[in-house]
DNA sequence: CGGGCGCAACCATCTAGTTGGTTTTTCTGA
DNA sequence: TCAGAAAAACCAACTAGATGGTTGCGCCCG
């Protein structure tokens, strides 16, 4: 385990090896030697601090949940709501592993438990709740369906960006073409939120 | 290449034992030797009818996308646009493997271009130009826009299941939970398709 | 009889994980 | 304060098994 200061440097340059491979790769087709060489750091390292290539993988998936919690704030407010979805759509812009991991790590797992389930559902209701709120919702499980929707519609086309391509064409991947989809998914967004917020307001 | 009935028959195997092991490993982590056992055929067979690994993956793809443009068809009304998210996500539910094999595939090829390039573009190309008729929307690349969200809201809980799981909770997985969820993608696939049909009308 | 189909065994390379050390750093007791 | 011991960190080489793809043959059918 790194327990010195050194080795939480050595730590954290090995997950942010891992981060870039994983993300690119998956978990099958990521290689524990090119981790280690884009780390800088010997392999053996690896199996000292994570245990084998499985637990990596997982460590990866808790920090980049953790950097995304930090940086996209779970809406509380109506206008944090209108926000949402073009903040999720903009991190991913921005950084695109978290999303490629989330899938890579759903299509891996499929309906096996992930090696981080309570922390992940934990993080989840906290979301669920806290959207049930802002949505005048009394039911979080409703607003949990609205939530996993909104995310599905700023985070699918990052996953399947052969579709975005060539669904969307060539200028999609220009400044202009992403901003276009940007406001539609946005806009999008908005009609998704508003019908359920006149729904909630007539309950 | 498979010239004789039976020939034809072997190639069937292979290519729906390809499905599956692809739908559940992905390129990278599907084996050969596997679909060679899944299949019952010699995996020899594989090399002389397909010729590597990543073109059975690509015939794989051809063929799930086939089937799917067989069984939902492209929506040209406004009836069949409103038919047409719980179409695709009922597609999902019932043939698990087209939306997976696309979401690896979108991982694995990421920005490079697919082997299929020019069908599947033909394809989309296709949708979209309907979809622009059926929206009353002049520009397809707009129609296109809308296309690319309401299949991401349709196929997202597919792609992620440990993220609907967590957030929908353990009462998902029933019929009536994944009736709820359906019944709600449905609603905001409506909203967003009004929104547009509103739109376009006042243009 | 030749082409298509099929087979088991094989091959060269790759891979996750391990090993048997060395080096560096930290801590403790004199 | 320093020397020595122990712990932490580190390394290159290794291992056992896995892997995509190939080969040299035999069988069947038109």
């Amino acid at each position: 385990m790194a327990e010195t200061p050194k080795g939480q440097l050595t730590r954290t340059k090995l997950l942010e090896a891992a981060q870039a491979e994983f993300s690119e790769h998956g978990m099958a087709g990521a290689r524990v030697d090119r981790i280690a060489e884009r780390s800088g750091v010997n392999k053996q390292r690896i199996y000292a601090y994570f245990g084998n290539k499985e637990a990596l993988f997982s460590a990866v998936l808790s920090k980049v949940y953790e950097h995304m919690g930090a940086t996209v704030p779970i809406p509380t407010t109506e206008d944090g709501l209108r926000a949402y979805v073009g903040q999720v759509f903009d991190y991913h812009r921005e950084f695109g592993d978290l999303v490629r991991l989330l899938a890579w790590e759903g299509l891996h797992y499929r309906d096996r438990p992930i090696p981080d389930e309570k922390d992940r559902e934990a993080y989840y209701v906290h979301k669920a709740v806290a959207l049930s709120i802002a949505l005048g919702v009394d039911d979080p499980a409703e607003a949990a369906r609205v939530l996993i929707a909104l995310v599905g519609l700023a985070s699918w086309p990052f996953i399947v960006p052969q579709q975005r391509r060539l669904m969307l064409g060539p200028d999609s991947d220009t400044d202009a073409g992403w901003e276009l989809l940007r406001a539609g998914i946005i806009a999008h967004g908005h009609v998704i939120i508003d019908s359920v917020l006149r729904e909630s307001a007539t309950s």
